[in-house]
DNA sequence: TAGATTGTTAATCGATTAACAATC
DNA sequence: TAGATTGTTAATCGATTAACAATC
């Protein structure tokens, strides 16, 4: 996926330069998706604590975005807010999952019953999304046919006919890093579009496949250059 | 911390745009300092797995970012490259480590001795870029004075007095989170100024510190925009 | 009304890219 | 030499920001 790939979500704009249409633009930029996902999760954990409404500033100081940004980005897409107030938690979710399409119920594969698969399978990062674990796999003998929460834990020699079966959309490898360019190469041929790589291996994939590679330990590193500058 | 403190990294020019010293240059911006730490990631794993030279092509099928771009943020600071060649592996993860002043070792406190708390304890991802976790932390009386791996799970009670001991610089938060909130506030009234929050918490802190949230269905989000569309 | 905060403009700055000479 | 890849330029495009009128 290339940038250049991407139009700006501006694109829809009439030929007289006149605001946007408040309907779905062709595409989102990449910035502006990454910063509304961005947005979501700042705005799902406000609703769990029972915030009601949120200021373009409090969501800055949350997401390290500048305020005016958030503005503009979000009235590209409607005049959500009310002025003097701020926006509507409930409604600003609602609005954000429809313009990111991700209104919906999305699958998950997690592959390793380790610490890791475990942690991830029991937490709510993803169900807070509509992201369901609805299987888990590992090939582990010892641990096929045990549970982890509801979920059996399978073999991953039947990895293709669950994937079908089940409606799989993104992979996700908690596994030693010997064991994920394999599970990606069964995935790809699954036909599954989405891998997550938490393993320390480089994992290749052919271009139409999107691996994203978690980075805790990068993040770590910038933040702290600007801490030791 | 704000995009507008940071310098451009080719502040550093010469008056008549000759190219950049090759020394340090005043600041990086917020963006290049990302990059770096992503390629260094890409590299340490090329590392691993024995490759000796790579090229800025197959740095950009890993990292996503363009390849003229990557060019352009390397020879800001140096000729590390050799045309028709490419990079060597190890002479440029030493390049990027000294530009981050990562060369260090950095210590890490880690709370939570949960499956998440294990696994990030087990993990290499840190170890690879210089952070050692030093110290585990949980509040069940149970885990207290049992081992993981090598460290004995403390009392959050002593927090202070091993932060100081034990210099620790950033603090992992792996706890459930009606829990992170009242611990940030240990660490920042101990002195740490990086905390990385795993929880699902909206942690509140004073400006001086950065709390970086962990957002693995944040990515999973994007990457599933740029599927469905 | 007074205070707060949105929506929007206009100006600036940095990121991105294609292209290509230099050179290994 | 021939092929590959870097280092660098120049042009473009998007992100960022301050500022402020509109309005709740």
């Amino acid at each position: 996926m290339s940038v250049s790939d991407l139009a700006n979500h501006r694109g829809a704009e009439g030929p007289d330069g006149a605001a946007p249409e408040p309907g779905m633009p062709e595409r989102l930029s990449l910035g502006v998706a990454a910063r509304l996902a961005r947005y979501l999760q700042v705005l799902t954990k406000a609703k769990k604590e029972g915030k009601e409404t949120i200021s373009s500033q409090e969501l800055s100081a949350f997401t390290q975005v500048n305020s005016t940004q958030i503005r503009r980005d979000l009235s590209g897409f409607g005049k959500f807010g009310k002025r003097g107030v701020g926006y509507n938690v409930d409604g600003l979710v609602s609005q954000i999952r429809k313009i990111l399409r991700t209104a919906g119920q999305h699958n998950i594969a997690l592959f390793g019953a380790g610490h890791l698969g475990r942690a991830i399978a029991s937490s709510d990062v993803f169900a807070d999304h509509g992201f369901r674990v609805v299987a888990i796999f590992d090939t582990d003998p010892e641990k096929i046919g045990t549970k982890v929460g509801a979920l059996e834990i399978r073999d991953a020699a039947n990895l293709k006919q669950v994937i079908e079966d089940e409606d799989i959309v993104v992979g996700v490898l908690a596994v030693p890093s010997a064991a994920a360019q394999g599970l990606a190469e069964l995935l790809v041929k699954a036909g599954v579009k989405i891998i997550f790589n938490y393993s320390e291996a480089l994992v290749r994939v052919p271009p139409e496949v999107t691996v994203h590679t978690s980075s805790p330990a990068v993040d770590l590193l910038y933040a702290l250059y600007f801490y030791l500058t």
